[in-house]
DNA sequence: AAATTATCCTACAAAATTAGTAGGCTTTAT
DNA sequence: ATAAAGCCTACTAATTTTGTAGGATAATTT
């Protein structure tokens, strides 16, 4: 399951969508109008700005803009920056791989089946993007 | 990601389906041979049991089988006991759903991305089954 | 019947993660 | 200069995960 961090940082981007090209949007305009935590949004805001997906803007008139076009920004990669890895074991992880203790990864059968569950919900998650979520 | 749990659990499985049809299987047995916290895996044996998954016998001779035939145990049905929900939002959960707070099911695009990546990532885990994690 | 061997049950505890707060610092526009 | 924004570090509270402890219960053997 994602974290209710990552459902905020997915609300929060998708806000920032809407406002694609526009002026920079403040994180209290944000937290306000989708409820998120004000502070708590500062910092998600702040790691998604670390990943170089948001710009932001200080002083008046400042906020935070999207980097990218939202055609571009697949959710995978915004659920890897907020909630880590997809796959479902370590040693799956493209991003987040961490071997397993006792097990040979070439025999072990639990490994395979978890790769083949994470290639498919990669192909889903790698291809559908934050404009896909704002068109529903 | 899996639990710790789930990932013993499924060893544990493993371990069990072996021995399908033989004799069962104790606790111990199974602790020592898949390293796995002895008082830990009582637990979790239990919790399979519960689930109608094994069956156990006490006393001396006793231990654990397994109740169905592991090429009709898929890898969902464990997951679901031991892990909990597979979906990424609990708004597009089939056995554990939750409704979200402040959030328009009909027209929740977060949700509609995230129930094509469940269907999709449910395709592998309701087909596996424990005989293909064996086989591998 | 008693002893042994195994699971079953309830409660607890430690560790890790998640969720959120506090408060001052820095930058920018007016 | 001052006000309005984000930036940064540290802390705290709540929840979940990962176990442990110890006795109760059931089956088997002697």
């Amino acid at each position: 399951m994602l974290s209710k961090k990552t459902q905020y940082a997915f609300r929060a981007l998708v806000h920032l969508a809407e406002n694609y090209g526009k002026e920079p949007v403040k994180i209290s305009t944000i937290s306000i109008q989708q409820k998120i935590p004000l502070k708590f949004l500062e910092h998600i805001l702040n790691d998604l700005k670390k990943a170089e997906m948001l710009e932001s803007k200080k002083g008046k008139g400042g906020g935070y803009t999207l980097k990218v076009s939202p055609k571009k920004l697949n959710l995978a990669t915004v659920i890897r920056i907020i909630n880590g890895p997809i796959a479902l074991l370590p040693c799956v992880s493209l991003n987040f791989y961490e071997k397993c203790i006792d097990c040979d990864e070439k025999t072990c059968g639990m490994r395979k089946m978890m790769l083949i569950a994470r290639d498919a919900t990669l192909k889903v998650l790698e291809t559908k993007t934050l404009q896909d979520m704002m068109d529903e």
